[in-house]
DNA sequence: AGCGCCTCCCGAAACGTTTTGGTTTTGGCT
DNA sequence: AGCCAAAACCAAAACGTTTCGGGAGGCGCT
């Protein structure tokens, strides 16, 4: 009924902008982008005139002249993972001192729903992205999506040759060495390892980094022990699960990241194995509530929010034409020793 | 150097693709939006052209020319926490199905975040969004940024009579008093509650349901057991120190929200209390590691992303001029009872 | 007076779509 | 052949900005 009577009522227009103030357009417009000639008095004028009509500028308008938006769009693998929210808000924290606007994207571990939102900020012609690949992403499909908008890689990077303009992360190699060793430390020589997809980079860089120190502590290495998971609650449980109810289970677990972490802790609760007392675990990527839990996780920290933002940096140095940080920059990490790891058990 | 050469390639338009194909531009327009009359051939000679252009249609353009986006704007106050990104997704899922596209804000409870992600999607020129307005919001601000846009409140709505087209929730003073008389049943009589900024209008009906519960059962309500907090960690921690260490401490802690919640936890274990033996614990919003917690949260659950999508059918109903569900929509909240709340000891 | 140079303002042409109101082509029917 | 409707296509006008090229005054100088 009532909701009939007042439709197509259309946004205010720059134009009516300047019929109210008694001025031209053009002069409107330099008025709104405060450059160019226009005096104090026309100035205040146009002032009122936008205040009292409300008026609110068009950006498709204005990108569409402009050809340029003045945003980012930022698309991560996981917005339930904390370490991508520290990351995005990098980001936008970047981009908003740069005055630039931030478009985020979830891709829920997923390429369709990758592909989705990375067509729509294109459509939406964002400057650039930075872009954290979903997990089961083979190579080079972006590409096609994006054409040459730039990219640069945030925390993971595409496994094939893409050609991106930057990338910013961690040595996940190193990291995932010196954790390894940490547990190589306190006596263990049965550590499972919980991975990512092979299909990432970074997954691939981390299981290389365990193996590596394994090999360097002249162990054996019991291939059976290394699981890839998916990078989620589920698969972290399911390959704990697999690992600690195998005849010879490992003294302790590494899994190369957070939420993996979270599902294998719940897998040895359940199991109703003492952690560390009976198996340690270590984790990837800190979170603000990872003291809350008990045992408090021991896990390598990586810079999320710095990550964001230089990933934020190197895009809009690319975008503005100025010249960037070299390229991969990588952050150092850090491991937070809290209690979920101890020695093993004299068997 | 090198960066310097191939400077502002444009991006391929509609006329190219239209001149690869042999076609008008208005032909190609007929084809991308399938309607109209284009023979099979001319079809295929058009497709043909886009691909091998690459042609990525330009929605800057396309939404000002339809004076429409097909997109609404989601804004929470806060992405780490999980009960948002649940209500975002649900959001999500039904914008997909009714293919819309949504845009994303973070307002980290700060209504200047959330004025400048307002803003910037009215200038966007969403066709509405759905908000969850942020904490330190007087009411009836948001109106002077998005004119007359759509509106749908999610979770919590404005104090003021502001005008909307919708709102869904749950029932918050029911929801609350039902969880406060669950914990008189178990026989405590000294409950404190961390609840948010009264400038919230579910955080009075939280408190409000609380009070009710605890008149019902004919005791005197002390205030000083009425905490105001943040909605986020800090808070909680703040506040559940300050019931700990008075004279007389509660038996039991409500918090109002899941991250009160966490900074409770945090206090009582820092204070060293064993929960819930010394002091039960009953949060609001449940998240999908809560059972990792020690002890396993009892919380209220509210459905999250049945919220998202409702409110998201609200809007796109309404934007779409047809008449929908009767507004406000209240679901069912849900009392998950674990470990964190159990009789209170004997004095 | 004439000239040049500011300052302040304006008209019109883009930007890449969709849509309206055509015009041409096709093919079926007498 | 001739006619006509339907099918297939097209040109041009919007949508709301910014920018480019001027233009009208005013002022200081020769």
């Amino acid at each position: 009924m009532k909701a009939r009577a007042k439709r197509v009522r259309r946004h205010v227009t720059i134009r009516e902008v300047a019929q109210a103030a008694g001025a031209s357009v053009s002069t409107i417009s330099a008025a709104l982008n405060n450059s160019d000639y226009v005096s104090a008095d026309m100035r205040s004028r146009i002032e009122a005139a936008i205040k009292t009509l409300k008026y609110c500028p068009n950006d498709l308008a204005r990108g569409l002249r402009l050809q340029k938006t003045h945003s980012i769009a930022i698309v991560v693998p996981d917005l339930s993972n904390n370490f991508y929210i520290e990351l995005v808000r990098g980001v936008k924290d970047y981009s908003a001192s740069a005055s630039y606007t931030i478009l985020i994207g979830d891709s829920r571990e997923n390429w369709e729903e990758e592909r989705n939102y990375l067509d729509s900020f294109h459509r939406r012609r964002v400057d650039g992205v930075v872009r954290v690949p979903a997990m089961n992403t083979t190579g080079g499909k972006a590409k096609a999506i994006l054409g040459n908008l730039p990219v640069v890689y945030a925390d993971r990077h595409p496994r094939e040759r893409d050609t991106y303009v930057g990338r910013v992360g961690v040595d996940n190699t190193q990291a995932a060495k010196s954790a390894t060793s940490y547990l190589l430390s306190l006596g263990h020589r049965d550590i499972g390892i919980i991975t990512g997809d092979a299909s990432s980079g970074t997954s691939r860089d981390r299981l290389r980094g365990f193996v590596s120190a394994i090999r360097g502590a002249k162990i054996r290495l019991d291939r059976s022990m290394i699981h890839a998971g998916h990078n989620d609650m589920e698969s972290g449980h399911f390959h704990a699960m697999q690992l600690l109810t195998r005849g010879q289970r490992p003294t302790a677990i590494f899994c190369t990241n957070n939420m993996m972490a979270l599902g294998a802790l719940a897998a040895i609760q359940e199991i109703g194995l003492a952690c560390p007392e009976e198996v340690s675990l270590l984790g990837f990527d800190d979170f603000y509530w990872a003291t809350l839990l008990r045992p408090r996780l021991t896990v390598v920290r990586q810079p999320a929010r710095e990550i964001g933002m230089i990933a934020a940096r190197i895009l809009i140095d690319h975008i503005e034409g100025r010249s960037s940080i070299p390229t991969p920059a990588l952050l150092k990490t850090q491991l937070i020793v809290r209690d979920s790891c101890c020695p093993p058990e004299k068997m």
